[in-house]
DNA sequence: AAATCTGTTCTATTTTGTATAGAACAAAAA
DNA sequence: TTTTTGTTCTATACAAAATAGAACAGATTT
């Protein structure tokens, strides 16, 4: 799995570490159970600093998506138990982000078909996906 | 329309203000060619800055929803020619959040009912929806 | 015409977030 | 036993966010 650092981006290193690793999920590359690099190798590899890449992890896991072994290592968990406010907050993020979409002129229609055909995608990459 | 601003968010108040405008033109309370209150007036009715309610302001300018005219007031922009890296971006959120989705267990179906149940929802609120 | 209100611009300070750096620790793995 | 692991600590540098106060010039209202 690929992961590129635009350091022009606007958005911080460590949350562009972050959604690649839950793109690559959903697309299938890294699967559940499997084990993400070390913090310090992964950091080597990105050219960036240890704690970045340890604040992803961090990330991630407070999202329920991975589960950090100490003294061992990031597993990617099975997708279940995930917490009530992560739910929350996906909702949120699709009400304001299909408010926007409806503000700029995008027809309902028109949304329907891009979620569909993301998630046809998706799909395209990851024949498990349900 | 009634804007609420949470303090303890980690979310800038800034956006908090912009997105909650963006929700109140897609739900209709706020229309094309109408003026938001004065930076300063907003600012007190909300009890922040008024350079934060500035900023706000200039961040929807720069998405093309609204219009500030020097010295007289902010107008709702209509919903036309939009700039190809506001969509292109919206775009971006969908697949990220698409991704998100399908990683903590949501299956397509129940994404499709979300989007298609807030769609009818701003649908409710706002008649003249596409 | 005068007073008020408007967005703008400027300096200034404080707080928080981001990113890097280096070092040390204790436990797991090789 | 040596290496690797995530963790923790101090430290620095920079940028973003939020507040504050003042002043300006144009528009609006009185």
């Amino acid at each position: 799995m690929i992961i590129r650092i635009e350091s022009e981006s606007d958005i911080p290193i460590y949350l562009q570490i972050s959604n690649q690793i839950i793109e690559g999920i959903a697309r299938g590359y890294i699967k559940a159970g499997q084990t993400l690099p070390s913090v310090r190798s992964f950091a080597a590899d990105l050219g960036v600093n240890m704690h970045t890449v340890n604040k992803s992890y961090h990330h991630l896991e407070q999202k329920g998506i991975i589960q950090i072994v100490p003294k061992s290592g990031a597993v990617i968990t099975s997708p279940q138990n995930f917490n009530e406010s992560t739910i929350n907050k996906l909702k949120d993020e699709y009400k304001h982000l299909i408010a926007e979409s409806l503000v700029i002129g995008m027809p309902t229609t028109q949304i329907k078909e891009l979620v569909a055909a993301l998630l046809e995608e998706f799909k395209k990459s990851n024949g498990q996906l349900k």
